[in-house]
DNA sequence: ATTTTTAAAAATATCGATATTTTTATTGAC
DNA sequence: GTCAATAAAAATATCGATATTTTTAAAAAT
């Protein structure tokens, strides 16, 4: 087992309240929940929670650094906005993260790096096929689709890449689901998901790195469709 | 005047006292003055600083998404400990994102941007010029030093890629800090730092970036030199 | 009918106090 | 003398209250 640790990210076990406060935000901002651009008042984010003021205000600053939320000095905060340019801004830093993420580990990864890949890319495949069906959990597959991510870049030894590749995508989750609710699915994402699996077993850095750059501008383009064309209504 | 308005990063006007409590935390770890590893506790910080504790633990708060501090559930927090490792990984990241912004800016840079970028360099040949002389102003050389970097890459029209490189450049300038104390300067790096110049104002893209990364290799290298060779004693 | 002034309401940022948890020191057992 | 259990001290995390600032609403003036 030479799958290297990276730090917990901001998944640590919960210890405080100050961290449920920041899981809890940064979940529904990313789900969208918690739309972009919104005045997050205290006073309404406590009644949300349950929580105090002070928890709240910790999570609230570290989400700022994470550019979740844009803290504006004597008034308040609110959701950091979102747009077509900053989604495009994403996906180009994204596409750059991934790709050197992927060369490092595709290069590093030993068998347990292998094993996880293809036990992710399964649990991802298998959930595909029932969405394919009609069944609708694309919270699941949001979740699955997230580890499947991970899994390929796990034997990256670059911690600052590692982290770095993480917070953006997130932004880059913030922009799909923000953009799936107005979508009709048009490109086959599973078959990108298979040509992405095999590329990396099959140890072509080339090759999976020009696949994970299509597959990312895919995504991209159609956020920022979504996003130019249903704007105006909803 | 075309050069494009990046957010104010960190360096917003202080409004706040936890706006305050960050930028003073913030400039302290960077430059030493609280020491890698250092326990933080509240009461030291109140008294350091002579502000509350709640904007302090703001600051801290948003210190550990920049990951300069580490919080740890429920036993406080200190400044993230620096490693040989560690500044190798930050002088890898660095190199792609210093490139690529790089990149991006002397394909967009205007008139304006030129005319930075000269200033930039001027203000820092004078100061480099002192300091061979023996006149010894390093806190204003690494002020300059950052203007002129972030000058060259200022018409870097990605909001993210902006971001990102500079918080790396931060973490690297950390490092440049915590060796500098130790080391005999050996290189020339105001020569470093023409060349760069000169390829950016020629609007030589690959020159640049090859420059650039040499330049950053080259501070990598000094610094994990001086923390391996120094990091006994002390 | 705007714009300006003034007053009221709301929301934020900060403080001081407290309950909890962790760390340190002490005692007692083997 | 080392280890475990216990007690004291220190430090953290959180709450509730308050002072300040901003926003909203109302009144007055041009």
């Amino acid at each position: 087992m030479t799958t290297i640790m990276v730090d917990p990210g901001p998944e640590a076990p919960e210890r405080t309240i100050a961290e449920r406060a920041y899981r809890l935000l940064r979940d529904d901002i990313i789900s969208g929940d918690l739309a972009p651009g919104l005045k997050l008042k205290i006073e309404m984010l406590r009644q949300r929670y349950g929580l105090g003021a002070a928890p709240i205000r910790e999570a609230l600053a570290r989400l700022s650094s994470d550019h979740l939320v844009r803290l504006e000095g004597q008034r308040g905060c609110e959701v950091v906005p979102m747009s077509v340019a900053d989604a495009r801004d994403v996906g180009h830093v994204r596409k750059m993260l991934e790709a050197e993420a992927l060369r490092i580990s595709i290069a590093n990864g030993d068998d347990a790096w292998e094993a996880d890949v293809i036990a992710a890319f399964h649990r991802l495949e298998s959930i595909e096929r029932k969405i394919n069906q009609g069944i609708d959990d694309l919270a699941e597959w949001e979740r699955r689709n997230k580890q499947f991510h991970v899994a390929l870049v796990a034997a990256c030894d670059s911690p600052w890449l590692f982290r770095l590749r993480r917070q953006v995508f997130d932004q880059h989750e913030r922009y799909r689901r923000l953009s799936r609710v107005r979508t009709v699915r048009t490109r086959d994402i599973s078959l990108e998901h298979r040509a992405l699996f095999e590329a990396a077993l099959d140890r072509d850095i080339e090759k999976a790195v020009t696949v994970i750059g299509a597959h990312i501008q895919g995504t991209t383009d159609a956020v920022s469709n979504a996003l130019s064309t249903g704007s105006k209504h909803s």
